[in-house]
DNA sequence: AACACGTGGGG
DNA sequence: TCCCCAAGTGT
């Protein structure tokens, strides 16, 4: 390990960072409930790859929904994810439910207090363990999340790809060796929070930071160079059409197969758009291959332009008749006739709600 | 080890 | 507009 961390060094680093929280922590609803422990780990899954501010209103909603681990566990996947619709990576909600069933089944409903044990949950890895081992119980535990990785990366000048294996370990064993023993939740808080407000990835506020006498990446002002990020690819783009089918004011919906991308929840039927093929051909082939039935497609109803990480879809949605034969579920989870109204009963992915706003709006 | 997985906000 | 990215996990 390059990085070693004199006593003193390690010392001073936690006692100025605690002060520094002391006076500067975010009052934040999940510190209020930092006692349940059930409360932190939801607070955990929802922060995952999400801002504090997204999360706020989800929090809240999902804990007067689901108020105990029992009261998860009990609860259908259809009502978990439609409490968790709008907040993306729904595996964190398919996990959170199976874990939480498995919580009552080997830990009597009460969430483990080990990493050992909490990684053995589904949608809990190291940063989580550590987290809920820390914040809610106080055990000796690190986290290592985007916020101490950029703190520490800077604090120590690690100019390596923070994503490789071997920076990994060390930020790792960093983040353990700096740990004041017994203070853990406090500490890590702490530091996420430094990273959150202040050592932020632009323009960071060094003249605010505890840290700032130390910290090599500022004594070198390369502070926003740091940590070093890897190139990003292309975001491929893709046409995709859906079919509005309507059947006597109901209008059809499909559940996605769990284990897909958007995987329980429901969409109207459609898919991408083939080679030489129109927006209308798509729509009938894909309503044929998923339910088996054969629509009459008619005027494009609404366009929607739609980011996810890792590509980009312009959606268009058409206006279609039912005309014969009657849906079989076959590319689909499962399929359903509803009235507009009902629509607001089922989970939809983000592009699917905002042509439903349009269908709301047009009536 | 690299990728897949959502979404909304800010510069 | 476009690009970045935000308290990661699973495969």
């Amino acid at each position: 390990m390059r990085n070693r961390l004199t006593p003193a060094r390690r010392t001073r680093f936690a006692a100025r960072l605690l002060l520094w929280y002391d006076q500067n922590k975010r009052d934040l609803p999940w510190r209020r409930d930092a006692h349940d422990p059930y409360r932190v780990w939801i607070s955990e899954i929802l922060l995952q790859q999400t801002q504090v501010a997204t999360v706020m209103p989800y929090y809240a909603r999902f804990l007067a929904r689901f108020p105990t681990v029992r009261a998860l566990a009990a609860a259908s996947l259809d009502d978990v994810l439609k409490t968790w619709e709008g907040a993306g990576y729904y595996a964190r909600a398919r996990h959170l439910h199976r874990a939480a069933q498995e919580i009552v089944a080997r830990f009597d409903g009460k969430v483990p207090p080990t990493v050992d044990e909490l990684l053995t949950l589904p949608g809990i890895g190291r940063y989580t363990a550590g987290a809920i081992a820390s914040i809610a119980f106080n055990r000796d535990a690190p986290v290592l999340d985007g916020n101490v990785t950029r703190v520490l990366c800077r604090y120590l000048n690690i100019a390596d790809d923070p994503k490789s294996a071997g920076t990994q370990k060390e930020l790792w064993a960093l983040a353990e060796e700096l740990l004041p023993r017994g203070r853990a939740g406090k500490f890590n808080q702490a530091l996420m929070d430094l990273g959150a407000t202040v050592c932020t990835p632009r323009r960071p506020l060094c003249s605010a930071c505890p840290l700032n006498r130390s910290c090599a990446a500022r004594r070198l002002g390369i502070q926003a160079q740091l940590p070093a990020k890897h190139q990003k690819k292309t975001l491929p783009h893709h046409q995709v059409a859906v079919g509005l089918i309507w059947k006597r004011g109901r209008i059809l919906i499909a559940k996605r197969f769990a284990k897909d991308l958007l995987g329980g929840l429901w969409e109207f039927p459609g898919g991408h758009q083939e080679k030489r093929e129109s927006l209308k051909q798509c729509v009938r082939r894909e309503v044929r291959e998923e339910l088996e039935t054969e629509v009459h497609v008619e005027d494009e109803f609404a366009v929607v332009e739609h980011a996810y990480s890792h590509f980009r879809i312009t959606l268009h949605a058409f206006n279609c008749q039912w005309v014969r034969g009657r849906p079989r579920a076959i590319g689909c989870a499962e399929y359903k006739w509803v009235s507009p109204r009902e629509l607001s009963r089922y989970a939809f992915p983000s592009a699917n709600r905002k042509i439903i706003a349009k269908v709301m709006g047009e009536r």
